[in-house]
RNA sequence: GGCCCGUUGGUCAAGUGGUUAAGACACGGCCCUUUCACGGCUGUAACAUGGGUUCGAAUCCCGUACGGGUCACCA
C-alpha cells in the first residue's frame, strides 16, 4: 500500500510553532472533579505565563464511557473559572477539529505511517484480558509481531479484524525528562507493544495524545503522574515519527487521605458540588492552585492568589511530586477570606438568597444582616442556620443565661431583662445609636458591667448561644415591638 | 511479582551542603470585645529509617521501611 506522504506534509504546514501552546484534554465522563480542575489551572497557566495559546480539547476516544452534557460542565466550569481558551471546538483554530471522534481518519493513517516505518505492526490477535486480570505477570511477545508482509496482506484481505500494535526494541533504554520528576530511564525490555489503533479503528489515548499534541503544536503536555510510567513509549513513537518532544509536566493526585485519591466513588466533592456547598470560585481556585504547587522564593510565603497573580506567579519549579491531601478545613479558611474581601454591597446581594431561604419576615432588613455576617462566615451555606432565628424565636434552655464570663445566671438574668424592658420601652427612635446608649446607660446605672446585660438580652432575642452580632445590632434588626416581646418570653421563662 | 516514583509538624508547604528548619490551616493560651467571630500576641508540633561521602548533611550516594503509580483494544 502506498502512503500518501503530501497528507503528511499538508498536516505538518499546519502546526504554528515558536510560542507557547499548551493543552487541556479532558475526557467527557460528566465530572470535573479537583485534581482535573487543578491539572486544567495549571495548564492554563503556562500558556498565560508565557503568553502563549491555551486550547481545550476534547478526548472521546471511548465511546463507552461517553456522558451525555459532560461537555457542557467542562465548558460552562472551565468559563466560570476564568480559564479561557483560544482554540477548541466551540472556537475553531488552526488545527482543528478539537474533537478526537472528529479526527478519527487522522490517526490511522498515522499509525500506518509508524507500521511503514517499522516501529508498529498489525496485530490480528483476540482480544486479551489485562495480565492483572488474569494474574499473569509475565508477557510473552505478540506473536504478530512477527508476522511476514504476505501474512499480514493476506489476513487484510480476508478481511480479519485488527490492531495496531506499537514495536517496542527489546534491547537498550529509554530515557524521558521530565520538569518536576527530572530525567526517568526504563529498560525498553520492561515496556510492551501497546495498541495504537483499536480494533474500531479509533487510536488508544496514549497513541491520540501523541498524534494530536504534535498536529497542535503542543509545547508543554500537563498531566497526571499516573501516565509517568507510559511516557517511556511516548519518546519511542516521537522518535519514530521523527517528531520533537513536547516539555512533559506530570502531576501528582490530589488525594482524599492517605491512599486514596478523590473520587466520585467515596464521595468527594467535584468543582460543582463545592460550589453548591457555598464556596467561591476564586477562594477554590486559590486553593486548588496551593494543592501541589507553592511559590518559590521571596513570594514563598504568600498564599492569597488572585487569578492574575497566579499568571504572573507560576512557575512550572514550583510544582511538587509528592502527593497532597485535600483538606477541606483549609478551604473553608480560605472561603472566609474570600467571603471577607468582598466589597459590603456584592457579599449582602451574594448572601441575600441564603438569607431569605430561613428569614421570610419582608419586615427584616437582609443588608443588615448581612453586614453582622460578613465577618463571621465560612460557607454561604452555614448562613440559613445563622439566621433562622430572625424569623421565629427558637426553643432554647434557660441554662443559656447562665454565662461565667459575663457574671450571669438565671436570677441575675432575670433583673437584667426587667430591667431592659422599660429601659428599651423609652426608646422612642429605635436607631442602633439608640438602643445602644439605652443598654449601655442602664448597665452604667445598675453598676454592672456591660456584659451581664448584654449576655442575657441577647440570649432573650435569638434564643442561641452564638449570634451573629450582638445584643444591640440584633435588638435593631428585630425592631422594637419584636426586640421587647422576645425579652418579656424570656423574662416569663426565667421566673418559672 | 517486575518496573517507576515519592517520604520536612495532624494538613498544605519553604528549604537546593553551614538556617534558632520559614509561613499558612487546625489545635491550646492570652489580649481586645456586649456573645461568637474578626483582629493582635503567643504556645505545642517535623526533616521515615540505617549506613556512608564531607570539617559540616533535611539537602549528595547506597540500603531498608512505608506509601503511591503502572504493567487494558480506559483514559
Amino acid at each position: 500500500m502506498a502512503l500518501d506522504m503530501k497528507f503528511f506534509d499538508e498536516m505538518e504546514a499546519r502546526i504554528p510553532k515558536g510560542k507557547v501552546r499548551t493543552r487541556f484534554a479532558p475526557s467527557p465522563t460528566g465530572y470535573m472533579h479537583v485534581g482535573n480542575l487543578r491539572t486544567a489551572l495549571y495548564t492554563w497557566l503556562i500558556a498565560r505565563h508565557n503568553h502563549g495559546t491555551f486550547i481545550l480539547r476534547i478526548e472521546d476516544t471511548d465511546q463507552g464511557r461517553l456522558v451525555e452534557g459532560a461537555t457542557d460542565v467542562i465548558y460552562r466550569t472551565m468559563a466560570e473559572c476564568g480559564l479561557d481558551h483560544d482554540e477548541g471546538p466551540d472556537v475553531g483554530g488552526p488545527v482543528g477539529p478539537y474533537i478526537q471522534s472528529e479526527r478519527r481518519g487522522l490517526y490511522g493513517k498515522y499509525a500506518e505511517l509508524l507500521v511503514e516505518k517499522g516501529a508498529a505492526y498489525y496485530c490480528f490477535c483476540e482480544k486479551t484480558e489485562s495480565e492483572e486480570d488474569s494474574g499473569e505477570w509475565e508477557r510473552a511477545d505478540d506473536p504478530c509481531r512477527g508476522l511476514s508482509p504476505e501474512e499480514v496482506q493476506a489476513n487484510l484481505a480476508a478481511g480479519k479484524p485488527y490492531v495496531i500494535r506499537q514495536r517496542i526494541p527489546h534491547e537498550g533504554t529509554t530515557t524521558f525528562h521530565d520538569v518536576s520528576f527530572g530525567d526517568i530511564t526504563v529498560e525498553n525490555k520492561t515496556l510492551d507493544d501497546q495498541v495504537l489503533l483499536k480494533r474500531d479503528g479509533l487510536p488508544t489515548y496514549n497513541f491520540a495524545n501523541v498524534v494530536d499534541d504534535h498536529l497542535m503544536g503542543i509545547t508543554h503536555v500537563v498531566r497526571g503522574s499516573e501516565y509517568l510510567s507510559s511516557a517511556p513509549k511516548y519518546n519511542l513513537l516521537y522518535e519514530a515519527f521523527g517528531w520533537d518532544i513536547p516539555t512533559y509536566v506530570h502531576c501528582s493526585p490530589v488525594m482524599r487521605d492517605q491512599h486514596n485519591k478523590m473520587s466520585k466513588r467515596h464521595g468527594d466533592p467535584s468543582y460543582e458540588d463545592l460550589i453548591a456547598k457555598g464556596y467561591l470560585t476564586p477562594a477554590v481556585l486559590n486553593y486548588v492552585a496551593l494543592l501541589g504547587w507553592a511559590p518559590k522564593g521571596e513570594r514563598s510565603e504568600q498564599e492569597i492568589f488572585s487569578l492574575e497573580e497566579l499568571v504572573d506567579a507560576f512557575d512550572i519549579a514550583g510544582i511538587s511530586k509528592s502527593p497532597a491531601i485535600f483538606d477541606i478545613v483549609k478551604l473553608d479558611h480560605f472561603n472566609a477570606l474570600y467571603l471577607r474581601a468582598l466589597p459590603a454591597e456584592e457579599f449582602a446581594k451574594t448572601a441575600e438568597p441564603y438569607i431569605r431561604q430561613s428569614v421570610k419576615n419582608p419586615a427584616i432588613d437582609t443588608a443588615a444582616i448581612a453586614a453582622l455576617l460578613q465577618a463571621r462566615c465560612e460557607r454561604l451555606t452555614d448562613i440559613p442556620e445563622k439566621v433562622d432565628f430572625f424569623d421565629a424565636l427558637p426553643e432554647y434552655s434557660v441554662e443559656f443565661y447562665t454565662n461565667k464570663k459575663s457574671k450571669t445566671d438565671s436570677a441575675v438574668s432575670a433583673a437584667m431583662l426587667e430591667a431592659a424592658i422599660p429601659a428599651l420601652e423609652s426608646v422612642t427612635d429605635w436607631t442602633m445609636d439608640a438602643v445602644h446608649d439605652a443598654l449601655i446607660g442602664l448597665a452604667a446605672s445598675l453598676g454592672v458591667k456591660n456584659a451581664t446585660l448584654m449576655w442575657p438580652v441577647r440570649i432573650a432575642v435569638a434564643g442561641k448561644l452564638v449570634t451573629p452580632g450582638g445584643a444591640v445590632e440584633l435588638c435593631h434588626i428585630l425592631g422594637k415591638d419584636e426586640t421587647l416581646r422576645r425579652l418579656r418570653f424570656g423574662l416569663d421563662m426565667l421566673r418559672k
